[in-house]
DNA sequence: CGTCAATAGTTGACTAATCAAATATAACTT
DNA sequence: AAGTTATATTTGATTAGTCAACTATTGACG
């Protein structure tokens, strides 16, 4: 591929990246980062900022000013680690919890080609090439 | 696909659009939304902010301040339509034009791998995809 | 045991997008 | 010809990310 084709390939990269993450925080109410935090935190229990940070492959400041938000909000509780007062640790609430698995049930009863027109082998493939896009 | 799968799926969209950005923009000096701009003036002529608005499918917002900025560095010439005032016609400069035909011969002779690790059919299969995603 | 380096998180400045409101011009309607 | 509606662009506020500079705490070592 020559640049010119490149760049229509990332670009139609960026359309479709814009378009999913509106559609999944209209869809859900929650935003696709802070989706994948919260879901981590449910499913991993409590971590450290600097562990979600790795896990979201988002920079530092992103991490604590998603979760000044949900703090906000009492979907996350920080405190400081005892053990290590440079640490905060970070865990869900039960609240928080109980929205994520509502979600979870609303959206398996709806018309699921309306948040992506793709069928599950395409889904896939589409995620095993962007995996591999960004190794 | 349940709201789980989707939202992984669609969380790699993000990352992958993140880093094939940064790579872009790191690689040819242009963002690859101004890359995508200059290249249609280039390939298709003059045209107003409305056209671009839609060819790019971004905001009339976004176009104004993406010239500002290409205007401020002799990229692109914005004059008022004589016929119809309302109307900003916006043309490529020579030089903008040079930079590009250099960027896209400096890639040819480059090593593609770095900005894209898939082969030419996944690339294709990735376009189609996103495209359909899109849709 | 005191300094110095490393780690963890926060804050500020910047970018690129969105939406909504404002402005300017043109076109239509009576 | 005046008033209203439609079109084209601009500006301001907000969101989510980056990087760089800062603060606080811990650990290491001479």
């Amino acid at each position: 591929m020559n640049l010119r084709q490149i760049s229509k390939l990332f670009y139609q990269l960026k359309l479709a990246n814009q378009e999913m993450t509106t559609k999944f925080e209209k869809e859900t109410g929650f935003s696709i980062t802070r989706y994948e935090l919260m879901m981590f935190l449910k499913e991993n229990g409590q971590c450290s900022q600097t562990i979600l940070q790795n896990e979201l492959k988002i920079d530092s400041a992103a991490v604590t000013r998603h979760l000044k938000i949900l703090e906000e909000k009492n979907y996350v509780i920080r405190e400081r680690n005892k053990n290590n007062n440079r640490e905060v640790v970070v865990r869900i609430t039960d609240n928080a919890a109980k929205e994520l698995e509502h979600c979870e049930r609303e959206f398996s009863h709806s018309n699921k080609t309306i948040i992506s027109p793709l069928n599950e082998e395409e889904e896939n493939t589409l995620l095993s090439l962007l995996t591999k896009l960004v190794k």
